[in-house]
DNA sequence: ATGAAAGCGCTAACAG
DNA sequence: CTGTTAGCGCTTTCAT
């Protein structure tokens, strides 16, 4: 075997026995001198032989067998509906970000909403002895996640979350947005609000819509059954389709909070389509603030939700919760800000 | 140990022995039963207990322990800048897809154009004994993906290549992308066309812009010198900075081609600020078409580069160079589209 | 067709 | 402080 004195990438890899060889000591005090945390139980002449062997022969440790040996890989899952949302890529960098530190990589998967893809997503990464996992595809009953909270697997959900279940959670404060975006209309002028809501199978369209119900009571206004319609997706096309719904009952308003971005780009398309105009015919009002919002025509008036704040402090709870598996679920609910932008106007007179 | 007859995910695993044990052979008859392509070596009635005891018991083979042995991990490692540049989501979605039938998992991470965080990724990923490598990092000038290229990894390179290095790659046909944009302007009466070039040491940034000097010969228009500026980072505030240069310099055009999408916002941007209109007093072109540039204020014109399939031909490529590490790189030149919308024009009078 | 034995590379008691 | 021993869970010769 050449060994070239080459500390790059292309070395192929020396083992704890070579390494423990070139220093002329025994594998396990090699492996001690290595690492961290037992590096005070050997000598430091020894330590320094075993190092610059180490360095030497490019020693590179293996995961797998630390792995095996340890059964801990320091890797942890993310479960994504779909990385090409503009939703979801901030909230994983910000759990990537928080869990670099500490050295734990996490691999994402996306379900794309399918739930035999999630069980045999979640199948593989189990075999591959994950050490946590952050759920981001949670709807409010969800079975694969409620056996995944007995399991006791360390878990986190974010973004959205479970009916009632211990389990962590960091999500957005819904009902303070939405009473940000409804007050933000009533001091407009505007007192006939619609809500395209999202689906209410999932924690945040549910939430919006009633936090839309009890904040509509709040200042005083009717709720006009009339003027809420439901999205089956957090999606444009399901939102244009709510929309022209709405449009179709012709009950009068001149504004509408959409249960996110995505379903107010439906509203903006139905709009053009009916060669109406946003905000002169009806105000806009989208929620999370996502990529290029503020590029939409018009820029669009939304809810920001802290999304990488979010990933970072599901990285926290999952940290915590690893570290220590008996602690109770934490639940967080972080402020929403409202992004005044064009898509609102003052009521049309 | 209690063991449930529950074949849910919250089982605690049961090992091979167990399984073995349960079905009354030896550990390595269950092995042999389990695996797909030794069953054949036995009785189908073994198979059947071994099959049975497995289910039974919600047997979940160790990746780590099976990765140890046989040096293979099913996980592959993708390197990408930033997961919030919505240039790159589609490509890890194209890549996840291709992988994710034959059994791979792909493991991305973010670079963030450091060196030596993107040094330490490769680093764990190498430790971590992934089977391949998948980098849209690449600089044309890359040590790092030069080393990488000579150690023999499984490795391909998507979106952007290196300089002359035999490494195989998946990127866009830019001379082909910017001639469909140079075509579209001349076509649309323009003459004093511009290029916003992205960073010249990136080989797309390098390729868009000899290709822009080559198409304008090639329609016999002058090349101005003055007429081309470059920014420093394919994004937004670079790409403003360079506009403003470019409309400093008080040379006449009335069309500018963006070497990406991001680029071209950073000019819509200094537009606005000047007051000026697109696409009445500049056309603008882009290039990509990343998500929302038909939401854009006006719909961007740009060139689309199909990055879907740039990251599932990614896959083909790396799953070849897998089985047959010997093999000789392939270089892929995918066709990209013009995506004519509202941000050109005729020229003004 | 199956069992026995060995070992992937590492860490962790346990001695000394 | 360091060496010895054992074993994480799996696959794979080699026998039988």
């Amino acid at each position: 075997v050449t060994v070239s004195d080459d500390n790059s990438v292309l070395r192929k890899s020396a083992t704890l026995r070579d390494v423990a060889l070139a220093a002329g000591v025994h594998p396990s005090t090699a492996s001690r001198a290595l690492n961290e945390s037992t590096r005070p139980m050997v000598k430091v002449a020894t330590v320094r032989k075993v190092l610059s062997a180490a360095d030497r022969l490019g020693y590179r440790p293996n995961s797998l067998a630390r792995g095996l040996k340890m059964s801990r890989t320091f890797t942890v899952g993310v479960l994504i509906p779909d990385l090409t949302n503009p939703l979801f890529p901030p909230v994983v960098r910000g759990l990537e970000d928080g869990m670099a530190g500490p050295g734990y990589t996490v691999v994402a998967a996306n379900t794309d909403g399918d739930d035999d893809k999630e069980r045999a997503i979640v199948e593989a990464m189990l075999n591959r002895r994950i050490d946590g996992l952050v759920v981001a595809t949670a709807r409010r009953e969800h079975p694969l996640v409620q056996e995944l909270a007995r399991s006791g697997i360390p878990l986190v959900l974010v973004v959205r979350t479970v009916d009632d279940s211990p389990v962590s959670a960091v999500v957005g404060d819904d009902h303070e947005g939405i009473g940000l975006a409804v007050r933000h209309l009533v001091a407009l002028g505007h007192t006939r609000i619609a809500h395209v809501a999202g689906p209410q199978d999932v924690s945040a369209g549910l939430v919006r819509y009633h936090s839309f119900l009890s904040w509509m009571g709040h200042v005083g206004l009717p709720v006009d059954e009339d003027l809420v319609v439901f999205t089956d997706a957090f999606q444009e096309a399901p939102g244009a389709e709510a929309f022209r719904t709405l449009l179709d009952r012709r009950v009068e308003f001149t504004a509408a909070i959409a249960g996110n971005d995505l379903i107010a780009l439906g509203c903006y398309d139905v709009m053009a389509e009916r060669g109406l105009h946003i905000p002169q015919d009806v105000s806009v009002v989208g929620y999370n603030d996502i990529l290029f919002c503020d590029k939409f025509n018009p820029p669009l008036t939304t809810v920001r939700i802290p999304s990488y704040q979010m990933g970072l402090k599901a990285a926290e709870l999952l940290l915590d919760a690893i570290k220590s598996p008996g602690d109770a679920p934490i639940s967080l609910r972080l402020k929403p800000q409202l992004m005044q932008r064009r898509s609102t106007g003052p009521v049309r007179s």
